[in-house]
DNA sequence: AATGATATATAGATTATCTATATAAGGAGG
DNA sequence: CCTCCTTATATAGATAATCTATATATCATT
């Protein structure tokens, strides 16, 4: 997929993942490629300095835990700035997704 | 609104508005504030360039026209190939929104 | 022992937007 | 007439977000 169009969703995307719990690094990019069905391919070199662009702003904490395998991983946390920054971005998300589509004409009933 | 957002998917929008037929940048810009509900803000210098690179790709083509006012207006019109290419990017815009609602929840509709 | 997948990190390149600035024509008001 | 605002196009430079490439280390498999 052209990467430009993922250009200011990553933040929005890793926050909404976090809304179910804790999760290292390498599992968001495992987790937003299975769920979004190989459309999301996020690298790693956009997401590790994302992650910590997000912590440095307060959005998330991060902690290192053994996760069962016993081999330690550095796991992050929503935090309640974080909560709040995910409702703000979501509201924008969707400001701009129907506003795409009341230019291109995609919508086909009132509550998408 | 979050200008990266809307990175990536300017040129879809502009070709999207030239498929109703010849327009001329100012004209664009008015357009797409209007048709959005005043959530598309696109700058004259992000317009007029990507109207540059767009017909050096081939995808359109200028001409000088008076308008009816008696003024002189740059007007771009949509080539096979820019019709092509508005397909194309209608196709990847749609499977992006659909990867992020499927991530963020949001399709109430199969059809949407 | 070697290879590949997992896991995190950072520097540098690329790209797309924006801001600021320049130019010029046209209309409105003093 | 002159000034100001809107219309209209253009470009250079700043900013921001992605990517690629590279580095390091652990673990599992062969």
């Amino acid at each position: 997929m052209e990467k430009s169009l993922l250009s200011g969703s990553t933040a929005l995307l890793v926050l909404k993942l976090l809304e179910d719990g804790p999760m290292y690094g390498y599992q968001m990019m495992e987790s937003l490629r299975g769920r979004s069905g190989n459309v999301f391919e996020l690298k790693a070199g956009t997401l590790y300095p994302l992650l910590h662009t997000l912590e440095n702003r307060g959005f998330v904490e991060s902690y290192y835990e053994e996760g069962g395998s016993g081999r330690e991983r550095k796991y992050y946390r929503l935090r309640p700035e974080g909560l709040e920054e995910l409702k703000r971005q979501n509201v924008q998300w969707q400001q701009y997704r129907q506003a795409m589509e009341k230019i291109l004409g995609g919508a086909f009933c009132e509550t998408c």
